[in-house]
DNA sequence: ACCCAGTGGGGTAATTTGGGTA
DNA sequence: GATGTCCAAATTACCCCACTGG
């Protein structure tokens, strides 16, 4: 087994999620505001995106959920 | 800055293929509908095509899907 | 402390979607 | 059957400036 410590979680910046989708960095954080995409919160506020999440849901493979309807 | 070997495939907009193809951006939303082209959603609904597929549909390199020929 | 590319927040154009129609 | 146009609504892109990340 592992270590006690925590695996190391790829995280992907905006710009990166952004060039992934071909979309602006601006729509991701929409999306994370919009509750589409979960978001990890620097402590100065940034936002950082698992990785794992968004190949997922560039696939499609996760049914677009949205919160607020 | 996340030096992550990141290979982001080069994604196109509507308007980017229609202008290829010299025709409206509504007829190339009716080929992804039709299957003629694959086509990568974003979040908010939107189409984004992969740019290999359609410079080789440009060429003609990929045998349509037409019925009989 | 400085540098500076990237990001957040807000607001406003531009594009895209979907249906119906020519 | 395939393409272009009109319309309303939704989504996205670009503009500002202040702050964060390395």
């Amino acid at each position: 087994m592992a270590s006690r410590t925590h695996d190391p979680e790829p995280l992907l910046t905006p710009a990166e999620v952004a060039s992934m989708f071909r979309v602006d960095p601006k729509t991701v954080t929409r999306w994370a505001k919009a509750g589409k995409l979960s978001a990890i919160r620097t402590l100065g506020g940034h936002r950082r995106y698992r990785e794992s999440e968004v190949r997922a849901l560039l696939q499609g493979q996760i049914p677009t959920q949205r919160q607020g309807d």
